[in-house]
DNA sequence: GACGTTGTTTATTGGTCGTTACAGAAGGAA
DNA sequence: TTCCTTCTGTAACGACCAATAAACAACGTC
């Protein structure tokens, strides 16, 4: 029993929908302007998606799929400081991307506090691998390093935001490598 | 003609509205929660603010009364490096004042991008200063600390939102004058 | 063809939003 | 007192919000 066939593409229901929420934040964005945009009535939404929070979860997930690949990626350099540094790199790039909005969804979203704080476990874990090696000086100077790398990563979201260019957060990323110790 | 006197203090109503956009953000504030927060009627707080735009920029007005004071003395510092360096442990304090919401109103509001390019303005006029007096090495040197200052500064609102305490962002702020060109 | 399932359409629900009309209350001035 | 002005309380406005009920349409299967 397969029933009446879907009469729009979900993928790109939900792009539009990440795009939104991407943009506006959870709050600025209703039903009825995804509906609108995507040229679909309510109900179709709803049965597609469920609620409001399922479609942002649903739309968060799209979003972090290919940015926890590349976070890993860059984490996954065999120096701390080249991980970082690719890491702002990356993040400079896709704050910057054209054709999509500013900024990011995850960090400028206030609900999204628990997913920031998963980024921010990977960040310091990687740097507590680096004070086991020998790259810094103790754990304790890891956990700095985490709190100074998170706040740069962030911040570069905010100024992406407002609009930013890529050399700008470029220019912040290569300052903030300045800061590794000796 | 006097009329009527005010049955309400006007002052403290204005500082519940400015913490309550401080904590919940523009949208996050409706006028019957600041109206039921302060106890009095909607036609009130109408009269004696104007809409919910002018209510919010009056608040805006009182967070960033005190906060422009200690951005110039911060800046005044004849060493722009010691000017930097006050500016961000300012920061780290008063984003995380006992008893005060902890975060930045004017970094936490969309809306407010304007006020956020003005301090950025001046803090980039404060380091193209340290160019011109030789304290960096160029003008377009100072634009790039700048950049890196103002990442620096958003990025420690917007932890201190997440929950993160006083020696997070004090760790943060102590990691980023080492990136002070040498 | 009829049946069951699923999607679409229209219209509506109860709720909250910002804002205001209106009538009454509290002051000073005549 | 009577007037004028200003504030207060109640009640309501239209607009938008997220979410759904009900009727109809399109598919595969029988």
């Amino acid at each position: 029993m397969t029933g009446r066939p879907r009469t729009f593409d979900k993928d790109a229901v939900l792009r539009m929908a990440m795009r939104a929420f991407w943009e506006r934040g959870y709050d600025g964005v209703s039903v009825a302007q995804v509906c609108a945009e995507a040229g679909i009535a309510a109900p179709s939404l709803y049965a597609a998606f469920g609620d409001k929070e399922a479609l942002f979860e649903q739309a968060c997930a799209l979003y972090t799929e290919h940015l926890d690949e590349d976070l890993e990626r860059d984490l996954s350099a065999p120096a701390a400081r080249a991980a970082i540094e690719r890491l702002l790199r990356s993040a400079a790039e896709h704050f910057t991307a054209p054709g999509q909005p500013p900024g990011c969804l995850v960090m400028g979203e206030p609900r999204l506090t628990e997913r920031r704080d998963r980024t921010r476990d990977m960040i310091r874990a990687r740097l507590r691998r680096a004070a086991a090696e020998g790259e810094l000086a103790s754990a304790a100077e890891a956990d700095g390093v985490a709190a100074f790398v998170d706040t740069v990563l962030s911040g570069m979201a905010a100024l992406a935001r407002d609009g930013a260019d890529r050399n700008r957060l470029l220019d912040a990323a290569r300052f903030a490598i300045r800061a590794w110790p000796a």
